[in-house]
DNA sequence: AGCACGCCGACT
DNA sequence: GTCGGCGTGCTC
């Protein structure tokens, strides 16, 4: 009888840890943390890995049932990595044997071991070598073949064979049979060499990359802020061959799949290096080939989005997160983390350096650097060729607007059209508008499920609710006193889509936003068709602002900026911050000189001021001061509790009470939504609601979490509810 | 989150 | 009698 028990996290969504009796017959020393293991659980089979090996038990024996099977003889996961998974969990109130399986790829999490691909290359023999021409001239493909191979100075993968026009595979087959050509399986270690030599440094960048790279040996976060153009790639570009050429790896994080390809191809010009790429846009082998090939230390690059945080590495020497303060870096569903947060916790573990680059760091960051944490290091120029663009507030006020377009911005969009250039709209909400209000008694179409209000889609011609995604028919006549003077009030993208198309009758104009680029290449077809050229106005929301690039557009407008001044999400003006610098960015980059027009009506806004005048950085100072003085915490953070049961009244009650408990922990905004729509739950009739909380406490997160849970949890021990805590990754440190 | 057990009303 | 809808409790 074995005298220990094995610690296993399994994968499900419970908060815990379950012990297993090893296999019979099996020896203590078979076992490691980190391996992993198939149990049975319930009466489901489920993969867990191993976190501990104790000698104790507070189940009886006769309780515990052995493991299934151990499925690794290695471990599959190191103590280090072990030790920020556990961190997450903890961290983000996800149970431990969901977030271990997040970290592995869908191969791995599946039980399987997939083993690194070999890649076959293709030789002369001995035999083959002492072969004369004549032997081979009845059959020229093989001869072909034969000279290729013998000019050759290594063996050959099948890439080298690409270029031939006909069909290599048959006469290689043969030549392999006869044994004059041998093939033989070995690791792929090509390297991409570098086709264009680094680029010298400039002075800012020379600080930049020295100071970093004095720093290699050791745990420290770098916060690299340069504006559009200043050239924080070729930073990257330096650290990295600094680190690749001392034996290490380098992880490198992009906000979105689209980025990857071009910065990809960047590297290979640059490095020589052997590069792994990782985003949602790969199939499962290709992103657990990646996964192996850094774990194993067969490549010395990992260029991934937010779920490549976890990958482990064989040898760490630098990471590095392009575009810092991008929110996709955040999971909002399920375990929610914030990638940045385990970047540098990770980075902390490993004791390397982390360099976060961006031109509009956020608050969260830039506190963390007035605070010590980060250290900051600033490119100011802008590589030669490169102007800043012109920004210049429009004021509003006792203007006439023709659907919130000022006169003075329409005269700018006519002028550039006459001169066959192109304009970029920038509106910050999708669909037609915002509400839809009675004249005669002043009702608001309001969603019956949640508390927020329905938004009016033209084009589809519903009423929608962005949060729980319900739809109503547009009603002709006020539903609370029956007259029909109903109206839109307010602006969204197909509104002004709409006054464009009206005002500027010749020139096309395309919409682009969540609506109107649902379907595959919508998007990339609106791209192709700005980049033929010619007058044309882009209507669309953020998403326009990332990434892409367009030569022709001269003038950008920000048309509803007040939104953003005055919304009650606190994250709301730094966000239009920085969507501001980064248009300005790119329009300053063309050689034409960039103009952006803002309409607000409040001109005198003195963030807004400071941000036109001084840019980003006193911006985000003045923002974290008046934060400061305002006796904000610099973190805030929302939560979302959700509830369901079959009786709605128990849902409603549980909430309540919830609100109530909450508001004695402090909790200042406190929202219920629901119920929303829940298709998971099979049987039809449960209700579920949301409990939105944002709390702006001085604590961090996860204490007052683990506050509430404890209290939430007695709670329901007297209903029949059911309840899960969905947290903002957003933070922290 | 699943899943099974077991309770209770409704039916060939 | 037993079929099936739904609350309850468990998963080492």
């Amino acid at each position: 009888m074995s005298d220990f028990y094995l610690n296993i996290a399994v994968d499900t969504p419970l908060h815990r840890i379950f012990d297993y009796l090893p296999i019979k017959n099996s020896a203590r020393s078979d076992y490691q943390i980190g391996q992993r293991v198939f149990v049975s659980f319930g009466r489901l089979k489920k993969i867990g890995v191993i976190l501990n090996i104790s000698s104790s038990t507070e189940l009886s024996r006769k309780q515990l049932k052995p493991i299934s099977q151990l499925i690794d003889r290695q471990p599959l996961i190191s103590l280090d990595d072990l030790k920020l998974y556990k961190w997450a969990a903890n961290y983000y109130h996800h149970p431990i044997g969901e977030v271990l399986a997040q970290a592995f790829p869908k191969q791995l999490r599946a039980g399987l071991t997939p083993t690194i691909e070999l890649t076959t290359r293709y030789a002369l023999s001995k035999h083959g070598l002492t072969l004369d021409e004549n032997s081979l001239k009845r059959s020229p493909r093989q001869l072909g073949l034969w000279h290729q191979l013998k000019n050759a100075d290594a063996p050959v993968d099948r890439d080298f064979f690409s270029t031939l026009d006909w069909n290599w595979r048959s006469p290689l087959k043969s030549m392999i049979e006869k044994g004059w050509v041998t093939a033989s399986q070995e690791h792929n270690t090509a390297t991409h060499s570098p086709t264009t030599p680094l680029f010298d440094p400039n002075p800012a960048q020379q600080t930049a990359i020295d100071s970093i790279a004095k720093a290699l040996e050791g745990f420290q976060v770098f916060l690299l802020d340069g504006v559009t153009g200043s050239g924080k790639t070729e930073v990257y570009l330096r650290l990295i061959q600094h680190v690749i050429s001392a034996g290490k790896q380098v992880l490198i994080l992009l906000p979105e799949i689209t980025l990857t390809p071009q910065l990809a191809q960047r590297f290979r010009q640059r490095l020589t290096a052997q590069m792994v790429i990782s985003h949602s846009g790969l199939n499962d082998t290709q992103r657990a080939q990646a996964w192996l090939r850094l774990k194993e230390g067969l490549a010395n690059i990992l260029l991934g989005t937010r779920s490549a945080v976890f990958t482990p590495m064989r040898t760490p020497g630098l990471i590095i997160m392009d575009e810092e303060h991008d929110i996709s870096f955040k999971q909002q569903e399920g375990f929610r983390y914030s990638a940045r947060d385990i970047a540098v916790m990770r980075a902390r573990d490993y004791s390397i350096p982390i360099v976060l680059g961006t031109a509009t760091p956020s608050l969260e960051s830039l506190y963390n650097v007035q605070q010590g944490r980060f250290k900051q290091l600033v490119l100011p120029e802008r590589t030669a060729g490169a102007s800043h663009p012109d920004i210049r507030l429009l004021d509003c006020r006792n203007q006439t607007l023709d659907n919130h377009l000022s006169q003075s911005l329409l005269k700018a969009i006519g002028k550039t059209l006459e001169r066959n250039e192109q304009v970029i709209l920038f509106v910050n909400r999708r669909g037609f508008a915002p509400v839809l209000m009675c004249h005669s008694c002043g009702w608001v179409a309001q969603c019956r499920r949640c508390d927020s209000r329905l938004v009016i889609h033209k084009n589809a011609n519903l009423l929608r609710c962005h949060h729980c995604g319900v739809e109503h028919a547009i009603p002709n006549t006020c539903p609370s006193c029956q007259q029909a003077e109903l109206f839109p009030l307010g602006l969204g993208t197909e509104r002004v889509e709409e006054t464009l198309s009206s005002h500027f009758p010749d020139t096309p104009v395309s919409r682009i936003d969540r609506d109107s680029t649902r379907q595959k290449n919508a998007m990339q077809s609106v791209i192709d068709k700005v980049h033929e050229g010619g007058a044309q106005i882009l209507v669309g929301t953020q998403m326009l602002a990332k990434g892409h690039h367009f030569p022709n557009v001269t003038l950008v407008g920000i048309v509803d900026i007040d939104a953003g001044l005055f919304s009650c999400d606190f994250r709301a003006s730094e966000r239009m911050a920085q969507l501001i610098t980064q248009v300005a960015g790119r329009a300053g980059r063309e050689e034409k000189l960039g103009r952006v027009l803002i309409q607000t009506h409040h001109p005198e806004h003195p963030l807004l001021n400071t941000l036109i005048t001084h840019g980003y950085t006193r911006f985000a100072k003045e923002a974290l001061d008046e934060r400061q003085q305002a006796q904000l915490p610099p973190y805030h953070y929302q939560a979302l509790l959700r509830v369901n049961a079959i009786n709605e009244q128990a849902v409603l009650n549980f909430l309540n009470d919830a609100k109530e408990l909450i508001s004695t922990i402090q909790a200042p905004l406190i929202q219920i939504l629901g119920p929303v729509p829940a298709p998971m739950l099979k049987r039809a009739g449960r209700f579920r609601y949301q409990l939105l909380i944002e709390s702006a406490q001085r604590k961090p997160r996860h204490q007052f979490l683990q506050q509430l849970l404890p209290k939430l949890e007695k709670l329901k021990s007297s209903r029949k509810v059911r309840w899960s805590i969905d947290v903002d990754p957003i933070d922290l440190f």
